[in-house]
DNA sequence: CGGGACAAGTGACCTACGTCACATAAATCA
DNA sequence: TGATTTATGTGACGTAGGTCACTTGTCCCG
């Protein structure tokens, strides 16, 4: 499946588009690749697009004043990421985001997104129920931390992700959970 | 300021709605009355409404397994409170919403939003940019959990409503930054 | 007014997790 | 290939916060 074809059936679970929306839709995106290592969004930047992953992986993170790492997301396939904080704020960006596998994105600036939602009413609509869907998330992610210890809260990552076991250093995973490597190293390694 | 005033205030922060369609949207809303203690949602519940607060307080919170409770959000005035994961996929509520400071409140349910949105553009519009600060302000607290110990989230949530201070029971402050009453008591008696 | 529920403080003790230090092992790159 | 990161495991030890038990204070409401 090519970038359209993973869009075009990523908006089709939320909405419908006809034949040229879509087209008009997916034109105002940029292709882009990213390699293994490489940043896409630092803290500090300017942030004025969002990005919809078609292959490979991101990771969206925060760093503290002691440099400790916190990770918001994993963003696989089909998965959105930005600074939404900074993008929607107009704001330097507070987290960084970097590509972890190298990834094809397409990318759309705030102002693009703004002028669709203006022109294309169940592209408003799209993206009304996409924020919908990640505020339950992101409601369900902090649950989840208050309440289930790390154990739990690793083998549901994994059970959702299993693939994030082979492409993700287990340092990464325990920034993700919000516990230390050792930590989480001896989870399974008493 | 009445209930009408204040909605018409909040949406204002948001977008622009003509004075008719504000009326048409207002008029969808039913004016609710509760009192402290009172339900409004109860896990197992079908969840058909959203909640607008007016004055007064609510909480919306999760029971886990062991009866212990974890409170998503103190619900003040002009804060939007529901079951959004049960709202959105009509499914049980998970969560519970009762209140705790007698409250009036405005209810809009699922069918009459989505209708709104359907018919008022800039209805769509408003609940879009709406769930995007939710889900910006979603995110930011699972990240002072993640980041902050309990003394500095519990003084960032005074700083940022200081009314809590006075209307909600410390064992219930203590459930919404996650620790048992006994450590929020001892930051300041040690 | 008096009793029962709720709110809050506190001591004793336990446990999960963090930190630091060191040892390998695996991956990457010049 | 050989050298330098990067990833991972593990021991020793410290600390924040949990749990349980008990006490005291406060607020309703019949």
């Amino acid at each position: 499946m090519d970038a359209k074809e993973t869009l075009q059936a990523h908006v089709a679970k939320l909405t419908t588009l006809t034949d040229e929306n879509f087209d008009d839709f997916f034109s105002h995106f940029q292709h882009l690749s990213f390699k293994k290592g490489q940043a896409i969004i630092t803290a500090g930047d300017k942030v004025n697009c969002e990005y919809f992953v078609i292959s490979g992986c991101l990771k969206s993170f925060y760093v503290n004043d002691d440099l400790k790492m916190f990770i918001l997301q994993f963003a696989m396939p089909t998965w959105w990421a930005s600074d939404y904080k900074a993008l929607y704020s107009e704001s330097p960006a507070t987290i960084n985001i970097d590509c972890i596998a190298d990834a094809q994105v397409l990318c759309l600036t705030n102002e693009d997104r703004e002028q669709l939602c203006e022109n294309i009413k169940n592209v408003e609509r799209f993206f009304r129920l996409r924020t919908n869907k990640g505020y339950v998330a992101a409601q369900n992610r902090l649950l989840s931390v208050m309440n289930n210890n790390v154990k739990y809260r690793y083998e549901e990552l994994l059970k959702q992700y299993p693939e994030l076991y082979n492409i993700v250093p287990k340092n990464l995973i325990a920034a993700y959970l919000g516990v230390s490597r050792e930590t989480l190293s001896r989870l399974y390694n008493p």
